[in-house]
DNA sequence: GATGAATGAGCCTTCATTCAT
DNA sequence: GATGAATGAAGGCTCATTCAT
């Protein structure tokens, strides 16, 4: 028998993203996903359970990379700023090289889609990330406050502002980010 | 005549919000929101041009209410401090009491239907905000930065934390948010 | 608005038994029947609920008027014999002229849309002749034996006999149908 | 191997009644029947040429069954009422032992699966039946009619009434059996 | 202005079948 | 012989929109 053919699969996940940032999600039909793939729409219910399991499974997967980006060199030794700040830098790295996986993974999250993710799955792969602020909170470097409050300061304001839909005039040059990080800086430091 | 038209007109908007924020926006048809408004379908298509212009239209006119709530009373003898303080309790407020508006805007906007939108008519609502911070800045009290960057720290963060959706552990109470409001000014105060 | 057609009401229910009769019951989609009832398969939608719908509600329509047929003019002054017989001489009559009818209904019976029907929606129709069997058995004109016995002698015969899926070579001559009838008698009578 | 062969077949011919038998004809696919014999589809096309091949040789391999069960041991020197009689009970025997046989292959007889048959095919195996009738007729014991008739009246009414499908309410109970069996030698006797 | 009927296009999914291993 | 992957076609149904009243 033939085996599951994983450039098969690529292909659709590419067509998945590539389609949903240029029509749109609610427009991106099954049938034009596959024909975009160069694939049977039959084959993508072999490899996803339904519509929502290709869209999720995507979702997931581009979110743990994200993480592993993220967070994958983190340096003890540093401190807690720079390691934070590395981070950031990191972040809007990762973001532009993968644009196409952002705007996916934005428009996702914000659409009633998201409701479907497991979302304790994904905050496992940020678990270093809070691992490190508790222990700037321990250390009296950052503010006592809850995490989600922490990260809405520190990270959300950058994808924020990458996300042409949200703000079609803001220039990403290399000043203006380092700018944005350290605003977040000023927002969560003790 | 009149004032049934506006009922009418009420109703359609009405059902828009609800059935979007119950069963998302690709699944909200034209038939489903005409059920859901006592109405035909075909009485949609009196008042509206189709359906985007239904979701459109309703975004537009949440987005300039809430811009009036938030700017509406501005006091140019308080310091700029205060005044931003203020206008965050406000929107915090607006999205409080308007919860089912807020929650459709916040889908619209980081949906495709949001590139439908003349993006000047909304930032024109937000017009005395931008001076503010202008003002702001003259007086070396705020970062001389881009807008959008002072924006994304001082009220993008409680947008974020208030979206059950994006952080559905964050509680809302007085407390975090004086907190909250208190971290993006650090953000964004020279 | 428009008004409900009951021209095309009638086009999709002769659709439905035609081309049931022609390629049979599983083959049938809706987009076929409505391509020969020269209707979009949407309108089957306004009429019918869903597809066992229309197979059920057509089923339905066909056994009540046979009913009627069989049962329409019993008259109470004839002997029970003549009575059972005459009906019997009707059905034929019944089955002959619309044979569409009929061989849409017994191929629905025997399949398993057949469990969605409420049997005793049918039996109601046939209750005169439930009657007049009660009546022949207090008489000691008829074997007192279970309605579904005597029915299954009595008339399920002609219902195999004139069916050509199940009996290709009978030949539904009057001498064979009368026969067939008086053979009837022969297993219900005392 | 040949072992292995006939075990799988099997299974898919197991597979295949049940199926049709909880779910229906229409619903029963391919790939169902396969997943339910525990068998790749594939190896269905290895003892089938196609679907139709494996509804319509489950079929034949039934009917032909059942005239064996049926024919089996006619006994020449009994009286021709006995021979029915027994043959009679029999039919009921193996119906009340087969029943998910007898369901599969009323539901194929009345479907237009049916037309695909070589009906002379099954008739071979009712041929002893028909000398019996012939040679009752002959010796005027039975009504000189066709057989088509005949069997119409002796055996009909019992696969009629065993059916839940036709007849749910009906109890097969011995006597009912007996009942129904004298009332079909009365249509036909001379 | 307001309506429910009507529609062709398209939705998601499964089908019977074949392919490559 | 046996398998699961692969597929174009078709399945039932709903869509955004227009028509006739």
């Amino acid at each position: 028998m033939r085996v599951k053919d994983e450039i098969k699969q690529n292909a659709i996940i590419e067509a998945t993203v590539a389609l949903v940032n240029e029509i749109g999600f609610a427009s991106s039909s099954v049938s034009k996903i596959a024909k975009r793939a160069n694939v049977s729409p039959a084959t993508i219910y072999i490899y996803y359970k339904n519509k929502d399991d290709l869209l999720v499974s995507t979702y997931i997967k581009i979110k743990t990379c994200l993480g592993e980006a993220l967070m994958g060199d983190f340096d003890p030794s540093l401190p807690v700023h720079d390691t934070l700040m590395n981070a950031g830098a990191e972040l809007f790295n990762y973001i532009t090289k993968h644009r196409e996986l952002f705007y996916f993974a934005e428009q996702f999250a914000n659409s009633p889609y998201s409701d479907l993710v497991e979302k304790a799955q994904i905050e496992a792969a940020f678990q270093p990330l809070f691992e490190l602020l508790q222990f700037g909170i321990d250390q009296k470097i950052i503010k006592d406050a809850p995490f989600e409050l922490l990260l809405a300061h520190l990270y959300h304001p950058i994808f924020n502002l990458v996300n042409p839909r949200l703000n079609p005039h803001f220039k990403a040059t290399q000043k203006n980010i380092d700018l944005a990080m350290s605003m977040a800086w000023d927002a969560i430091k003790l």
